[in-house]
RNA sequence: GCGCUUGUAGCUCAACCGGAUAGAGCACCAGCCUUCUAAGCUGGGGGUCGCAGGUUCGAGUCCUGCCAAGCGCGCCA
């Protein structure tokens, strides 16, 4: 209907330009849009005003000339200038009611488009480091990341979701480490654990594993393994040059060969948890991408040579250095640390490559909003490498407080204090975590109140939506019960009996669902979709309270009940792109 | 100090490329269950859109300056 009223105006436009009223120059940005009040009429367009200046003209006269030029069209029935030069439709009710066919007729289908022309889009979210479970930070990050992604599939794009996993660098070696010393307690060796190193529970657990099945084949004496160590930071030392010298310790006393093992149990450990965990939160990937297989299969010294011979890297103070600097970033970046090993930022440039290398027309990184300085250099990175840098959509998530309450949740991940996505998933649930985390805008902080989110009660929005899909279903049992059968045609045919506000108003929702999702989707903002199912519940809770629908007169009987299984249809697609599970009873 | 983000009702948040009278939920007050689930509904009060300028037919939205909060400014990841 938007689409069609869109070229009645444009077709109004090239007849006054034939009959020379308007310029020829004049190639108008025509945008109709639905209107936010019924007195306004169903649909507006602003054109009048945008354009009067260049038509020189006032508003108002220009739309006169416009309604004069547009087409006949039966499905308007009135058109009328309002305020200060809106252009106002009037659209028939009988063509709003072609919407709930349109809905029972396409079921899961309705909504979708092929906006998105199948480009490739790539999606990447979470990469939290393997060194221990994701926590409620990621969570977030998770659930927007999915929806963003099931979003942009819906209209058409081909997504392909991809997790980075960084499997390489220091922050590992800290955690086999951890793992080994732990390890060593579990043998019955005794010695302190280092202040830096990783101190949480499922530490202690990855070694008990292992000490089960390996007994003391990793086994060193302690004195062995603090020997020549400096002094960690609670004695008076450092404790980074501490943790780097237990680090050498380990790889020293275990040997290139033991290490690699020790290590990869322990990543394959937390990486299987991990994997386990986004399953269960109903996020799925269709690759986790190593940033080791990186470093190892030539790709970073390929990235850099490329980098190299386009004059983008120098040498100062023993490393080497990417000019970024005049390419938008703050200033250069070392690619390659005086030590001859590689910098994070040295492989994260390499995955970009690889990005584009795999010819995504759209590459999405979701991160952390602590993330954002990082931004500006791998921009740099991509035009270096030659590259169209704005095919790179930098989305960035807040993060969440917990609150129990008045009461804020204290978490430190250094420490193994904090509050696990696992632990988070236990009290309230997939459904309710998924739908807290993506509710507000992602830029946004975002406050996640524990005991809203596991009440169940009013107060409670998941349940609010759930219930008004429970509702549906539960008319549907109680005309089953009372001896009746629904009668789809003959509800078709009665859909002009639909004439209470409750009811236009409920049609007026549904037709827009698929002007939501497409929003949603371009602009990354699933919270749009759901504020849209709440107000589609509110509607029909609004609905549901003031008529009846199982009444005798079977014509109205089956009209009703054919568009509250459209609003069912549509609320089912929506709680399902968002992957909360629409209950048929509450 | 520089950069990014945020500032809307008592609280948590919306507001579609700049559009008509800035909207929800919670909390508060007053009502609705002999009728399809009251996890629901109806009505009410509640706002200098951080502050000050500017751009224009029109600004919560764009520009400039200030104020406040969060984050970032490693040869960490």
């Amino acid at each position: 209907m938007m689409q069609k009223i869109e070229a009645l105006v444009h077709h109004a436009f090239e007849s006054l330009k034939s009959s020379d009223l308007i310029d020829h120059t004049i190639t108008p940005h025509i945008v109709v849009e639905r209107t936010r009040d019924n007195s306004h009429g169903d649909f507006t367009t602003n054109v009048a005003m945008m354009l009067a200046k260049q038509a020189k003209t006032n508003p108002r006269t220009l739309a006169e000339h416009i309604i004069a030029a547009l087409p006949q069209d039966a499905s308007v029935i009135k058109v009328e200038i309002a305020g200060p030069g809106f252009i106002n439709f009037f659209v028939d009710r009988n063509a709003q009611y072609d919407i709930i066919k349109r809905i029972l007729n396409e079921g899961a289908q309705f909504g979708l488009s092929k906006l998105g022309a199948g480009k490739k889009v790539q999606v990447e979210f979470v990469s939290a480091n393997p060194t221990g479970p994701l926590h409620v930070g990621h969570g977030r990050g998770a659930a927007y990341g999915s929806v963003v992604a099931d979003l942009l599939a819906a209209v058409g794009f081909d997504v392909h979701r991809e997790y980075y996993v960084n499997d390489a660098g220091r922050q590992m070696d800290i955690l086999a480490t951890s793992i080994w010393l732990r390890y060593l307690e579990v043998c019955g060796e005794i010695l302190p654990f280092p202040s830096n190193g990783y101190r949480g529970d499922y530490v202690r657990d990855i070694a008990a594993t292992i000490h089960q099945s390996a007994s003391n084949d990793y086994r060193r004496p302690a004195e062995l393994v603090l020997e020549n160590t400096p002094l960690d930071e609670p004695d008076g030392g450092d404790k980074e040059v501490y943790i780097d010298a237990l680090i050498n310790r380990t790889k020293t006393l275990l040997g290139k060969v033991l290490y690699r093992d020790f290590f990869q149990i322990g990543l394959n450990t937390i990486l299987d948890d991990i994997r386990d965990d986004l399953q269960e939160f109903g996020v799925d990937y269709q690759q986790w991408f190593s940033e080791r297989h990186l470093m190892e299969d030539g790709s970073v010294d390929t990235a850099l040579n490329r980098l190299r011979s386009g004059g983008h890297l120098y040498e100062k103070d023993g490393a080497i250095w990417f000019a970024s600097g005049v390419l938008g970033d703050e200033k250069d970046r070392v690619v390659v640390r005086e030590n001859g090993q590689c910098t994070y930022f040295a492989s994260d440039i390499a995955y970009h490559m690889n990005k584009l290398d795999r010819g995504f027309d759209r590459i999405i990184n979701i991160w952390g909003a602590d993330h954002h300085g990082y931004i500006p250099r791998v921009r740099a990175a991509m035009t270096a490498l030659g590259a169209d840098e704005s095919k790179l959509k930098v989305l960035l998530v807040q993060f969440a407080t917990l609150y129990r309450g008045d009461e804020k949740v204290q978490m430190s991940t250094r420490s193994g204090d904090f509050v696990t996505l696992r632990q988070l998933r236990n009290e309230v649930g997939k459904d309710a975590a998924r739908f807290f985390y993506v509710m507000r805008r992602s830029e946004q902080h975002m406050d996640f109140d524990l005991d809203l989110a596991t009440s169940k009660s009013n107060e409670n929005p998941v349940f609010y939506v759930q219930y008004a899909y429970a509702r549906v279903c539960s008319v549907l049992r109680q005309l089953d019960e009372k001896g009746w059968a629904r009668n789809l045609l003959l509800g078709m045919d009665h859909l002009h009996s639909l004439t209470e506000e409750h009811e236009t108003n409920l049609i007026g929702i549904l037709a827009r669902y698929p002007e939501v999702l497409q929003r949603a989707a371009l602009h990354y903002e699933p919270h749009q979709l759901i504020q849209y199912l709440r107000e589609l519940a509110t509607a029909f809770h609004t609905y549901y309270n003031a008529h009846q629908f199982l009444v005798d007169d079977a014509q109205i009987r089956d009209a009703r009940l054919n568009l509250i299984c459209a609003v069912k249809q549509v609320l089912s697609n929506g709680l399902g792109l968002i992957n909360i599970t629409a209950p048929e009873s509450m």
